[in-house]
DNA sequence: CCTAATATCTCTAGCGCCTATAGCTTCAAG
DNA sequence: CTTGAAGCTATAGGCGCTAGAGATATTAGG
């Protein structure tokens, strides 16, 4: 049996964020010793272990949440699981599309700017004026995570 | 003069989001017509767009804060405006470089599953796994935004 | 055995960056 | 002159944690 701190630095996962976890019931409540601390079985790490995986994937919690019961009734089909990885895949993909283009507007914004004085400076007058800019890098929502 | 909604509209920035960055200091406090709604100039619809603009760039309102603030002193050398867009380039390539790794990791994953049962499933092996990983995808902190 | 350091406990608040809701007032069109 | 859209304030919520306070538990050393 493991306490919190060891369940952590096994996983890598902070005690503060496992305890997290368990309060919106990611995890299941955890047994506890006789002077009322956490302890946690084999099981707990299997499956703290995944959650760590799958949010280093980008995966959100509540993908996770889903794939976690998936994972739990392994002779159903595989097919939403898929779905899922599919959808992370796609959301991957059009944030590297994006980021792409920022990284070219960045980088054409930076060489230009001569160095001078703010007046006369690249990066303060591209970004007053997007018409500047070589590629539609606007977005309709700002995504975040991962 | 335009109301809140019209800055909105030809900022592409929605009004609670407006009246956000007013309230954080990041737009000055905005006149008001008798019947106390707010009226924007042209430098306001100009400062706003600045500020989309780096949004979509990636920047943080701290990191447009600081940029916005040179802006109003054109006579100072760019230095520093240049070192904010370079960290923010270095920003976006240590993402696209993890992204990609992910995206290579989820291909992987999803080529793998044979759409079977969730017991032969290797996007729910993988993820309980770490070791079935081609790359070292973990990372220290999970980063966000654009 | 006692102490001191460390780890854990609960609870609450805060982060970045908004977004949504409620309940009101003001404005523009018909 | 009425209606409906757009505006106002104030507050709470959302994601995924992270940090803090203040109390208790455990462990290592003397």
């Amino acid at each position: 049996m493991l306490t919190i701190g060891k369940l952590g630095s096994r996983t890598g996962v902070k005690v503060p964020t496992i305890r997290y976890y368990e309060q919106i019931g990611l995890l299941p409540e955890a047994e506890r010793s006789p002077g009322n601390q956490r302890l946690y079985g084999p099981k707990a790490l299997e499956r703290l272990n995944f959650i760590r995986h799958a949010r280093d994937l980008g995966f959100t919690l509540e993908a996770i949440r889903d794939l976690l019961s998936m994972a739990d009734k392994p002779d159903q089909s595989c097919a939403d699981a898929d779905a899922i990885a599919k959808a992370q895949l796609a959301e991957v993909e059009s944030r590297i599309t994006r980021l792409r283009a920022l990284k070219a507007e960045l980088e054409r914004m930076i060489v230009q700017c001569a160095g001078g004085r703010i007046g006369d400076c690249r990066v303060i007058e591209v970004l007053g004026d997007h018409s500047h800019c070589a590629t539609d890098h606007r977005h309709p929502e700002i995504e975040q995570s991962a």
